[in-house]
DNA sequence: AACATTACTGACCAAACGGTCAAGTTTTTT
DNA sequence: AAAAAACTTGACCGTTTGGTCAGTAATGTT
């Protein structure tokens, strides 16, 4: 029984060595997927003993499943933000520019969260049915009442979303793709995907 | 030494067996990933003794090879096809359709090659640096060339064709996500794509 | 200083896994 | 029908892996 699954208050130690193990085992869940990653490879980055992180994690799963709980957080935070009163084209390429700025800057949890969704989503499937569906079904109203006002053109909410995370996250996700085809340019792909994105998705969009 | 090796011409029984254990293999392998496989599920998905699949192919990296060398024959396919010479809009309409049927009716083989791409690619790298990049750069080429006649609006063809992937297999690789979001709609999620994706490309490049 | 709690580790275990091999069976060739 | 070649498998092996545990060290408390 690890450390973790007591409910006595947590100790300086713990939340320190708690924090090293996640960011170790980002590192390789997000490199190797999850059957892929060995509990010595999260200690060896870690720069602890494999004990020592079986005593703070009751096993490799549940360092998984804290990783994924963390991320699903942020995750869907841009989206919560999408405001109806505000210019319907602004909000969205703000909400792209947040979702490639969270691609460029956190690949490991980007990629962390495709492998989850590529084998089928064993962890956050309850998620992924329940608070992301209600917080799209919300925003997908506002789309639609965007559009039945005339401020932007008639569009399906949903593919629209999907379109967006798509487009943002195959940077993270297909990095490896994208740089090997693009590998003579100089310039980061990030920087010129963001005005790409948003004149597409502003250009789709106006009334 | 499996079969495979040596230079002897094949038997029938040589091309069912590999058959039969390449198609178990991906099934096994676009749900569980390359390390979360293990030769036995493919073993037993084929109804093939583990040593028998050992006949035939070397060791289990030489299964994840052979299946990805036939994957990217057919995954280029639809790319090499736009021709110059045809109306712009309705060949990248076409082929954004072609992408989205192969999403809807090889999923396994995409999420295979969603799953080698997140990993770093360790065993198709140098066909991304080589053939595809050459086949991206041609055809972006095209693309410059139809702006510059002013039978397209101005648009960077690299990040044209990367929202192209991203949106078409999005649908296949995450489609517990899509299928989530969605679950009280009845209708298939790729029926309403394709007109979607269609319509945000096409309005894109207008002149 | 004495005690209690928390943190840590080397040694170990059972299961899973990739792969081998000798011996047997089936198919093809002559 | 006999010989050769191709095919198949149970038993086995070495390694890796997730996880345990008894004992030790460090830290905190009085």
């Amino acid at each position: 029984m690890a450390r973790s699954e007591t409910t006595k208050k947590t100790t300086r130690i713990q939340r320190q060595k708690t924090d090293v193990i996640l960011e170790a085992a980002l590192d390789v869940f997000s490199d190797f997927g999850f059957r892929g990653s060995t509990i010595d490879m999260i200690a060896n980055r870690a720069n602890l003993s494999k004990p020592n992180i079986l005593y703070y994690f009751d096993n490799k799963e549940a360092i998984h499943i804290s990783l994924l709980e963390k991320l699903l957080k942020t995750w869907l935070a841009p989206l919560h933000e999408i405001n109806e009163n505000n210019p319907p084209v602004e909000e969205i390429c703000k909400y792209i520019e947040q979702k490639l700025n969270m691609a460029r800057d956190f690949p490991r949890e980007s990629k962390l969260f495709a492998n989850e969704i590529l084998q089928g989503a064993p962890h956050v499937l309850p998620e992924l049915q329940g608070s992301l569906k209600d917080l799209v079904s919300e925003k997908a109203k506002i789309i639609r009442k965007w559009a039945a006002q005339g401020k932007i053109a008639e569009v399906d909410p949903h593919h629209l979303f999907f379109s967006i995370w798509a487009t943002t996250q195959h940077y993270a996700d297909f990095d490896i793709q994208v740089r090997s085809v693009l590998n003579d340019e100089t310039v980061d792909p990030f920087d010129t995907a963001a005005p790409f994105l948003k004149k597409m998705f502003s250009t789709r969009l106006m009334p």
